[in-house]
RNA sequence: GGGCCUGUAGCUCAGUUGGUUAGAGCGUUCGCCUGAUAAGCGAGAGGUCAGAGGUUCGAAUCCUCUCAGGCCCA
């Protein structure tokens, strides 16, 4: 081992540590001479314990004391205030009280991490060859974080330092998304502007201006409390998408699609705010007024009235009508066709009052019939929709009427056309269709290649190509269109329609749906690659990638990356005013300057109320002018640019982003599926061909305790400063890398989960570690570097073993990234470490001085709970990174090599292969088993463990077994306080067999049988299992083929009655619970010695004080006293005599209290000599 | 409306080729142990595996439908 090498190379002739020796060892050590030469020549530098307090008590003294501190450290120049002491030369490990209050700690690592500038040289200390990309997606810093933040955050923090510690340089720089909608309208919020015009109205520039000043309103908070929770990231050289160096190369990544004719414009139907005069995002929508609808009862869009008119379509090529419905008489002078379902079956029919012939869906006709709205109909025809396709029909109003017109020989509009969507739940089977007002007709327009027609301006109003109504707004002219319609003899019917509708979160109108010009990005024609890519992307879990994106990919649209806004990176296309056809995309700032005739230098700013005035000369449209496209970028195209624009690629750092390109991971929440990972995704396949993160960890959401979203007008959730204040990071942190959200499940956050890590995690941990400072300080113990011999003693040799064993279950789970496999492991170590380790142990720590040569078992007990608790603390410190800081510090600074100034400049442990003894583990796990029946047998006959008992017999068919526990048998009887153990292999005397048939085999083979085999499994005999058991076999009575054996048959045990007997996992334990006079007063001293132990610690008495004992007692109670006053003294560290048990002692004085023993009365008092 | 996910003890969750009597932790009751421990150990109580139907010798597990919740899309 490394250390042990040091060690005898360095300690000096008194069995001191050398430094010097320590020092010339490290400045060797391969990790470059960066960190090293930061550590400067002086050997106190070597271990600069900073200001824990705690220890900076301990040491008050020792070595050049503050304010003396004047070299650096990491390259950071420390400043007088941060208070700096040094170790002595050499040093005992500081004795650490069990009480701790974890915030408090924290704040000190904190404060020493700022001192020591452990973060950047944990980047620094690793070669440039060892890179780690990661990639962190930008939050918002309009609001706080919230415990969805912190998630992604400790995710974003345990597998960098983790790599870090693994020897990778990890670079982790913060990012901040600056653009988009939230920011708008809080600072439409602030600035009191409702509607688009207002904007306008007010300018972009003060507008821009606003959104700047409040799009880092939260970041000083942000970085509070992200430091507070442990994470390492760097703010100072973090990106912002508002920088003009990263708007320059989102540029450059659009300039390079649009180059590749990856660039479109089209038009997408979009709901409208006509109050606000812009299209809203179907979030906006969703914020909406909701009602309840009253027959559903479900959440739904504020209900509306509406009109509902049925109108008839005269046909061209024959003397009747075609009846279509709709509840947006508006969108009637923008008709242009007629949908009908081609599968549905349609009626031809003469309306007998009136002569007139129309067709419809014959169950409407019905329903129109039932409601009085139509008389009587005479049949003429039935026949399919898919024959009415295509029949022209003339115009209903004359506006676009040019679009009957043949062009090309086809007619372009006004006729009939097939439908899927068409339903005949409503209405008359016939829909209208205005194609630029509605998804499914806008839909059915392209599908039919049918011209768009849009007479309505953003605010709804008409314009001059619907004269009849210019200048109305279109809901108001619903009755004037209606008149009209009424006078030229086309509504069938009118009535009221009542039905869910949405409208404006801002304002309240109804929305308008119509078809605005947007640009989109070709993906459609990507999706082979897109999936390909993301084969080779590993999912956690995995089930997200192959489902819910991989589908996502599979079916991917093209993207609407244009907004029609004016906080965001603008789109860089300037379009000649004379001919619209002639555009020009600019890449970058030079080219824009030089097209413009300015210096590249003036443009410090990229925003649109900086560059939309910006024009220059079309070359070759003679006149016209270039001017800027009103449209800003969808702000995931930012997001999705990040790898390329953090780096301001390529106009500086071309070379490391193209060598560093895919990320090896990246994490986030699970609603980024179609956001982050998908417009990443996208943009690297269409620029580099190539996916963009090689891992990615999908965290869950992180819901209320109620099952509930978090909400701020609800209060279901605690301030997370306050739970940080109360519990601490390490708590918070383990507590949320252990739930389900790091394998994209929901978790229902509670503090009170929080306190449980406290209480099952932190409390454990520390008191390991309290523990074994406090025994090394009263023995005068000092970590000397020495590798602990595993043979010495199997409880150590166990707990090195098993430590490997987790080291390796971290490694490969780790490089799976697979943290909900990560933390069990971890979580498990500590309680074999806590729970039966140091349990088993504690005596060996204790043994006096006098208590004669223990063949060095005390001395490797220290080396052993040293070594692995130092090792615990690397290996758990990307997890805990505040506890684990101050357990290495303290464990490591007395060794031969000294501390690191950070654990987290340490090298993760490795499993090391000669510590690994599964034999031995597996005979531990006997013993245990064995010990778990025994106290269970104690419990259930009513025999409390400290009294003791004659003997115990272990029973164990397999020879390799009895061989393991025959090694383990003075662990099994000093935990279950038994006189004897004996193994023996026959059980016969202690339980009888039942079997069952091992159905997973044997149901496969006999299907049917199994019944049968069933029920004779379980008649077979106790005597004749006991031969199955031995390892013969029975034929089966009826069923051909089948043999009873020890494959397929389960044999239970049972223990025979009038026995103290358990059996598990065919371990079984017989517990011989005779007791006779002097075992109970055996137990009787045993009681004594607990009652004294406790009032000694109730006393307050420290840990290696030495005692008087006066007694009041008789009876039996006086007899144990007497006769093992010698094991009790030692126990208790008591001195002198006996005490008479017939003194009187004042049960109300310090140190004294009255007990009841098994009915009997003792008083005792204890007093410290 | 569509895609994906979730629903198992009072709570948080395990439960993979379908296999017998569905587990763990927390909480709770009783008992035990304790020179680190706010911890630990044992026993008990606590389940229509969301509901219905189907496949099968056998279903928490596979299929269909329904209900409730979540994320995303429309």
């Amino acid at each position: 081992m490394h250390r042990v090498a040091l060690a005898a190379q360095a300690s000096s002739p008194d069995g001191r540590p050398r430094r010097t020796g320590a020092l010339a060892g490290r400045a060797c050590s391969p990790h470059g001479p960066r960190g090293r030469a930061s550590r400067g020549p002086l050997g106190a530098l070597r271990a600069p314990r900073w200001a824990l307090g705690v220890l900076a008590d301990a040491l008050d003294g020792f070595g050049p004391g503050r304010g003396q501190a004047r070299a650096q450290v990491g390259g950071r120049p420390l400043t007088s205030r941060q208070s700096f002491r040094y170790p002595p030369p050499a040093m005992k490990l500081k004795a650490v009280q069990p009480e701790v209050h974890f915030p408090a700690l924290e704040e000190r690592v904190l404060q020493s991490w700022d001192a020591t500038g452990a973060f950047q040289r944990s980047i620094d200390e690793r070669p440039e060859s060892e890179s780690y990309v990661f990639y962190d997606g930008p939050p918002f810093a309009t609001g706080k974080p919230h415990y969805g933040h912190f998630v992604a955050s400790v995710l974003k923090d345990i597998v960098p330092r983790y790599w870090a510690m693994k020897g990778k340089r990890v670079e982790r720089r913060w990012g901040w998304d600056c653009h988009g909608l939230p920011v708008e309208n809080e600072t439409q919020k602030d600035l009191g502007l409702v509607s688009k015009a207002d904007v306008d109205k007010l300018g972009i520039e003060k507008f821009n201006e606003a959104c700047r000043g409040i799009v880092l309103r939260y970041t000083e908070e942000w970085k509070g409390t992200i430091r507070r929770l442990g994470r390492w990231v760097d703010h100072d050289r973090g990106y912002k998408t508002m920088d003009a160096d990263f708007m320059e190369s989102v540029w450059w990544v659009f300039s390079k699609l649009w180059q590749d004719g990856r660039i479109y414009e089209g038009y997408r139907v979009q709901p409208v705010s006509p109050a606000l005069g812009t299209p809203l995002s179907n979030f906006e929508v969703a914020l909406g007024p909701q009602e309840r609808d009253p027959v559903t009862k479900k959440e739904g869009h504020k209900r509306r009235q509406d009109p509902s008119l049925t109108v008839r379509f005269a046909l061209e090529d024959e003397e009747a009508s075609l009846w279509a419905w709709t509840t947006t008489p508006w969108t009637l002078p923008s008709n242009l066709a007629l949908a009908v379902n081609p599968g549905t079956e349609y009626v031809k029919v003469r309306v007998v009052e009136t002569g007139e012939v129309a067709y419809l869906e014959p169950s409407r006709l019905a329903d129109y019939q039932a409601r009085g709205r139509v008389g009587e109909t005479e049949e003429l025809e039935r026949l399919p929709g898919s024959a009415l396709v295509g029949r022209p029909y003339r115009p209903l109003l004359p506006y676009f009427k040019e679009h009957a017109e043949p062009v090309n020989g086809k007619r372009p509009a006004f006729y009939v056309v097939a439908a899927e969507y068409v339903e005949t739940t409503s209405g008359t089977g016939i829909v209208h269709q205005a194609p630029a007002f509605g998804e499914d007709d806008f839909q059915t327009g392209k599908d039919n290649d049918l011209p768009l027609v849009n007479p309505l301006s953003l605010t709804g109003h008409f314009d001059a190509t619907v004269p009849d109504f210019e200048g109305q707004f279109a809901k108001d002219a619903d009755k004037a269109i209606m008149a009209k319609l009424k006078d030229q003899g086309s509504v069938v019917d009118q009535d009221t329609f009542v039905h869910p509708y949405p409208h404006c979160y801002r304002t309240g109108v109804p929305l308008l749906y119509m078809a605005i010009s947007t640009w989109f990005m070709k993906v459609e024609e990507l999706r082979d690659q897109l999936v390909a890519n993301n084969e080779q992307t590993h999912w956690v879990p995995q089930a997200v990638g192959t489902g819910r994106f991989g589908n996502w990919l599979a079916a991917a649209r093209d993207w609407n990356l244009s907004r029609n806004r004016f906080w965001g990176t603008p789109l860089p296309i300037w379009r000649c005013d004379e001919n619209p056809d002639e555009m020009v995309c600019v890449g970058s700032r030079k080219e824009l300057a030089e097209l413009c005739g300015m210096a590249e230098s003036e443009l410090v700013d990229l925003h649109r109320d900086k560059i939309d005035g910006l024009t220059f000369p079309s070359k070759s449209t003679p006149g016209g002018t270039m001017r800027r496209i009103p449209e800003v970028f969808d702000c995931w195209f930012e997001s999705g640019s990040m790898p390329y624009a953090e780096h301001h690629y390529p106009f500086e750092n071309k070379a490391s982003v193209e060598a560093n390109l895919p990320a090896e991971f990246i994490a986030e929440g699970l609603d980024q599926t179609r956001g982050w990972f998908y417009t990443l995704t996208v943009l690297s396949t269409a620029l580099f061909g190539r996916p963009a993160f090689k891992n990615v960890i999908v965290n869950g959401m992180v819901l209320a305790e109620d099952g509930a979203k978090m909400s701020k007008s609800k209060q279901n959730f605690p301030d997370p400063n306050g739970v940080l204040e109360r519990l601490g990071a390490d708590a918070l942190r383990i507590y949320l890398a252990s739930s389900p959200v790091v394998n994209a499940k929901p978790l229902r956050f509670s503090e009170a989960g929080v306190q449980d890590h406290v209480r099952s995690v932190m409390l454990p941990l520390w008191n390991a570690y309290s523990f074994l400072t406090r025994y090394a300080n009263v023995d005068g113990w000092e970590p000397d570097g020495v590798a602990p011999d595993p043979g010495v003693n199997e409880l150590d040799g166990w707990v090195l073993s098993r430590l490997q064993t987790l080291l390796s279950e971290v490694e490969e789970r780790m490089a799976a990234y697979e943290l909900f496999r990560v933390i069990p492991a971890l979580l498990g170590f500590i309680d074999d470490l806590t729970n039966w380790y140091i349990r088993r142990s504690r005596r060996r720590f204790w043994r006096g001085a006098d208590d004669g040569d223990d063949g060095g078992d005390k001395l490797n007990a220290y080396r052993t709970l040293h070594h692995v608790l130092l090792e615990v603390s690397k290996a758990l410190a990307p997890f805990l990174p505040f506890i684990t800081e101050e357990m290495y510090g303290n464990l490591a600074a007395p060794l031969p090599g000294g501390a690191r100034d950070s654990v987290h400049l340490e090298d993760y442990p490795v499993a090391n292969a000669a510590f690994v003894d599964a034999g031995l583990e597996a005979r531990m796990q006997l013993a245990r088993t064995a010990v778990g029946l025994g106290r269970g047998l104690r419990a259930k006959h009513d025999v409390r463990t400290r009294q003791p008992l004659p003997s115990m017999t272990v029973v164990l068919a397999d020879a390799d077994s009895r061989a393991g526990m025959e090694r383990m048998i003075d662990i099994v009887r000093d935990e279950l306080n038994v006189k004897e153990v004996h193994v023996q292999a026959d059980e016969g005397e202690f339980v009888t067999y039942s079997a069952r048939p091992n159905l997973k085999l044997l149901g496969p083979k006999f299907g049917k049988e199994i019944g049968k085999i069933k029920a004779e499994a379980l008649a077979l005999a106790s005597d004749d299992l006991a031969r199955v058991v031995a390892g013969g076999s029975i034929p089966s009575a009826s069923i051909d083929g089948l043999v009873y054996d020890s494959d397929s048959l389960l044999v239970d045990r049972a223990s025979k009655e009038g026995t103290v007997v358990d059996t598990l996992d065919g371990v079984t334990v017989a517990l011989d619970v005779t007791l006779t006079e002097e075992l109970i007063v055996e137990g009787l001293a045993r009681e004594l010695v607990t009652r004294i132990q406790n009032l000694r610690k109730e006393t307050g008495l420290e840990l290696d004080d030495r005692i008087e004992v006066t007694a009041s007692c008789d009876g039996p109670l006086a007899d144990a006293l007497v006769a093992h006053w010698e094991l009790i003294a030692g126990e208790v560290l008591a001195k002198g005599a006996c005490p008479d048990p017939s003194a009187s002692v004042d049960a109300s004085a310090v140190g004294a209290s009255a007990f009841d023993i098994d009915g009997a009365e003792i008083t005792l008092r204890v007093k410290k000599v």
